[in-house]
DNA sequence: GCCGTTTTCGGCCCGACTGTTTTCAGTCG
């Protein structure tokens, strides 16, 4: 079994931390570099392997690519196992304490022999930091703090809250006539699928009255810090929530360096050097001389680079800046090209609302079609349907029809993948359905090659539109489950069946990079909320927001087709059966 | 360790803040 993506990583990490307490700097940036890409990338590292593909990634060099192999093959590398000689591991901890970085916990090790946390805590406590050189009363102090926050910090907020928090704030403060412009930024603004902090940027000439009136905001439960550019306060949910005021004339530059990534501006500010400019939050400048040259707009920069501006989900370092140079840049999905929602549930099986509710509210959306797509009979505790409650709801649904001019209901199924890759209804049943999502919802801790073959098997059925949530992760709960995803996206693209972005910000299943993977081996994405209350409807846009991140455009959006077009893909696959 | 519209050698983002400093190193985002 070789290592996963993750796993590597992981080791890169180390070694780069390794490295940074050696002062190596440069090279613990190459490998931080190649740990990031790996992180990010879309297919395991062992596939692109086997086909001869791994110093074809962009920050793999020759040397790089040989540790690769060496972990991909052995399991270990050689390497880290010296590097691991020269400090002690639990010296990497250290690095974890804000404030403490290589220099200063290497300092610690050397003058106080202080090798992991506890150690660090001791010698905080009894006061012997400060006869370390460089080290005070506040940073004893500072390190205490950190030490006692650590634990209660909690994980990274998600994306379906912390957005709505930020969107209260920014809407509350755009009427203040102190206010010209103001945007939420880092990674909240690239709708991460995990935020780390709260960012909201303002343009302001009155800095301090933006200031007042963002702390006596009535969603402000206390206030952590107020200056004059920065401010922090804890809304009623405890959220942490930062605001930054900058003068009008800079709002774009320190817009495009609020927002990120890191790795982008990097990338961005050493384009701008080959070019002779100079990119900062103040603006874009030349060099030398210094004279400005924009900065007020977010397209400044980008245009006096040369380059076509971006969306803000794009800017992750991979490949964004090079097609914006060559003025390349696929036009997104927008929310607005999303025609109708795939997957719900009704009160029939463990949905909240009844069948008439669900369809008036994807009517007030302005949807076309809906797809009603109870559970399966097998999925008993979801209360799945029995044949003769699905002839039931279909004549439900006929009926509906027939009463709509807007809105068309289709009759569909979220049918289980049982564990042996069959599916919960009988072929005569599953031929009834208009629409079928197939997903896997249970025996999750099946090995790569079983679990593999299940859901290929369940592609190649003749039956399945789309494989719904297709990893089965809950984001910071449970794990995708152990599947060859690129085996099951070749079989999709052969057989045409979608793959669900499922949109409920606990899922964003498919996540981006899987999304970007399968769009460039030709599978079609659906993108729905899952709505198990009426009210879900509108976790659509983070499935939208997913499939931004992972450059999709419209064409590649099942749910974006108009209603004739949709029925023509389902006919289609539907006379490939005979 | 990576990379190339100056370069196969010699660079590698930029600015602010903090705490410790008599002018700056370390850290962060």
């Amino acid at each position: 079994m070789p290592m996963t993506n993750k796993q590597i990583a992981a080791v890169l990490n180390d070694i780069a931390d390794l490295l940074d307490l050696k002062g190596d700097v440069f090279r613990q940036r190459a490998y931080r570099e190649a740990a990031r890409r790996i992180d990010m990338l879309g297919q395991e590292l062992s596939e692109l392997h086997a086909a001869g593909k791994l110093g074809s990634m962009p920050g793999i060099g020759k040397s790089m690519e040989g540790h690769l192999v060496e972990l991909l093959e052995t399991g270990h590398s050689q390497r880290y196992e010296e590097l691991k000689k020269e400090f002690p591991t639990g010296l990497l901890e250290l690095l974890q304490i804000p404030g403490l970085g290589p220099k200063r916990a290497r300092k610690l090790y050397e003058e106080l022999d202080i090798t992991n946390l506890t150690e660090l805590e001791r010698a905080a406590r009894e006061h012997r930091l400060h006869s370390v050189p460089g080290f005070g009363e506040k940073t004893e102090a500072n390190i205490l703090r950190e030490l006692d926050r650590r634990g209660k910090r909690g994980q990274r907020l998600l994306l379906g809250v912390a957005l709505p928090a930020a969107e209260e704030v920014a809407g509350l403060l755009r009427g203040n006539p102190a206010v010209v412009y103001i945007s939420p930024a880092g990674s909240i603004r690239r709708r991460k699928e995990t935020i780390g902090d709260i960012d909201i940027l303002v343009a302001s000439a009155q800095p301090k009255e933006v200031m007042d009136a963002f702390i006596h905001l009535p969603i402000v439960k206390e206030v952590i810090a107020t200056g004059i550019t920065k401010s922090s306060v804890l809304n009623q949910d405890d959220l942490q929530i930062d605001l930054r005021v900058v003068d009008p004339s800079t709002y774009g530059a320190a817009l495009q360096y609020f927002t990120g990534s890191k790795q982008h501006n990097i990338h961005l500010r050493d384009i701008a050097i080959r070019q002779k400019r100079k990119v900062s939050e103040y603006g874009i400048f030349e060099e030398p001389g210094g004279r400005r040259l924009g900065g007020e707009l977010e397209e400044d920069i980008y245009r006096e680079l040369g380059m076509d501006m971006m969306p803000s989900e794009m800017r992750e370092d991979t490949g964004e800046l090079e097609a914006a140079m060559e003025h390349r840049l696929p036009r997104l999905l927008e929310l607005s090209d999303i025609q109708g929602d795939l997957h719900c549930h009704t009160d029939w099986s463990d949905g909240v609302d009844p069948l008439e509710t669900m369809a008036k509210a994807a009517r007030e959306l302005g949807y076309r079609y809906l797809a009603i797509t109870d559970h399966s009979r097998g999925l008993g505790v979801a209360h799945g349907l029995s044949v003769e409650r699905l002839r039931e709801q279909r004549r439900l649904i006929d009926d509906f029809n027939r009463r709509s001019s807007d809105l068309q209901l289709l009759a569909g199924t979220e049918v289980n993948i049982r564990a042996d890759g069959t599916l919960d209804y009988e072929e005569e049943t599953m031929a009834e359905f208009d629409i079928v999502t197939a997903s896997v919802h249970g025996a999750f801790s099946q090995d790569r090659a079983t679990m593999t073959e299940r859901m290929v098997r369940a592609v190649r059925s003749h039956y399945v539109d789309i494989i719904g949530h297709p990893t089965g992760r809950i984001i910071d709960t449970r794990d995708p489950y152990e599947v060859d995803l690129e085996a099951v996206m070749r079989e999709c693209a052969a057989h045409q069946v979608a793959m669900e972005i499922n949109a409920s910000p606990e899922r964003l299943d498919l996540n981006d990079s899987h999304a970007r993977q399968a769009r460039d081996l030709g599978v079609m994405i659906s993108i729905d909320a899952d709505a198990h209350v009426a009210g879900q409807f509108s976790l659509m846009r983070y499935g939208v927001y997913t499939a931004r991140r992972g450059w999709l455009e419209r064409k590649n959006v099942l749910n974006a087709l108009p209603l004739d077009e949709l029925k023509a893909w389902l006919a289609e696959k539907r006379n490939r059966r005979r």
